[in-house]
DNA sequence: CGACTTATTGTTATTTCGACACAATGTAAT
DNA sequence: ATTACATTGTGTCGAAATAACAATAAGTCG
């Protein structure tokens, strides 16, 4: 039995949807397949799981090497294990999804080959191995937990203004939102520090700029508070 | 390397938490291991993943294996693969968790030679493994899907009084719910079938029986109406 | 200064939610 | 037959949340 054939035998790995936006479209990131199976074709990126390494490790790792970034948000989802999955022998993968803000990725990470591109999620094609059925999932669960938790807040920047929250919202949930309403119920939760600062170099009325003040929510949550949109 | 030392190189496994319902307590089906590591400890079943089989189909086998039962509600709830979490090797494990009828099971399962028994929640004490979190992560996700998806049906015999349903929500929720509000809001779901029966045997005014309309609710849920409790 | 673009704000009708108590229907015992 | 007992089954009302809806304010640009 050959290395590669051993190694195969039974291996796992991880795969990460990495969510972001534009302040217009929710995207992932998708990098490029350089090698055999799928060579050429979009995927998530992933790797094996180190045999000394934990699994939600692993899947910083991967974030990292592709992104250059720590200490975002990352969620696992579930296991994917079909048999057939993997042309080259049996690999289960454990899908986690991050969000990041897109500002901060730098375009040229040094450690990966493969190029990287942001697809909006209309635009995503057929992607290698069963990484659309990951891509569903993982979008599926983040349109979920959006609303059950202030993860939203990790796609944009520290600073935004009231509509770029909503216009994230309606991204993601892919539907629109009254204004008055939405405005009213995200600050009827007092989650939102006011900067008493505006926009600046915008052709119009400029929009005050908030910041989500995560103290106040852990607290609120201490006391019985639920998020909930 | 031995054969044993081979095969945990790398292995992954499924673990399942089984639930059901006394009429009282919401319970869950435990095996006591036979053989190192963890001998005599209470764990849940489970088992490796074959090389050639399906996550979900191995989550059947346990299942059937242990209950004898087959085409019960299953799902995915999340893997655990932290380094240490086996002493013997590296192994990651899929948990999953069933709704089974507890007047299905046969108490007497021939393929295992643990002996399973059910355990009420307040009871289960230090379980083998990481399997105390693992018991924990399904129990909250099944207290969170019980109130958005009709699957506490999975728990009681076909024919139930409203009662019973009652109490069975309470019992995974852990919380006292209104009778009135509660038959209200089921009842207006339209998803009961009124079987024009009673209780027998009872020495009290007997209750009416019910059935959950399958086909109904997947009539509703194809029209845009969404389970919630 | 006028045209333009986006930000900001409040009211009302409708629906949902939560609290709450008593009469009806059966069995069991005398 | 009557009574005690246990559990079922039912309605209202106030509070709170939700959904629908449009005009004015604050900037920039030419």
């Amino acid at each position: 039995m050959s290395e590669v054939e051993s190694f195969f035998k039974s291996a796992f790995s991880v795969d990460n949807v990495i969510f972001g936006f534009d302040g217009s479209d929710l995207k992932v990131l998708l990098i490029q397949r350089g090698a055999a199976p799928f060579k050429g074709k979009w995927a998530l990126p992933g790797d094996l799981v180190y045999p000394n390494e934990d699994l939600d490790t692993a899947a910083e790792r991967v974030l990292e090497q592709l992104t250059g970034l720590r200490g975002v948000y990352l969620e696992q989802v579930k296991a994917f294990g079909a048999v057939n999955r993997h042309p080259l022998g049996r690999v289960i993968t454990i899908a986690y999804y991050s969000l990041i803000k897109i500002s901060d990725y730098s375009v040229t990470p040094a450690s990966f080959a493969q190029s990287a591109k942001w697809h909006s999620l209309g635009e995503v094609g057929e992607l290698a191995f069963d990484h659309n059925e990951i891509l569903d999932n993982c979008l599926k669960e983040l349109k979920h937990k959006v609303r059950m938790a202030p993860i939203g807040f990790e796609l944009l920047p520290p600073k935004f203004t009231l509509t770029e929250l909503q216009q994230l919202y309606e991204s993601i949930l892919e539907t629109e939102l009254d204004k008055r309403n939405f405005r009213k119920k995200i600050l009827s939760m007092n989650l939102l520090q006011d900067l008493d600062e505006v926009q600046e170099g915008v052709a119009h009325r400029p929009a005050k700029l908030y910041r989500f003040d995560r103290k106040r929510y852990v607290k609120f949550v201490a006391e019985g508070f639920s998020f909930d949109i």
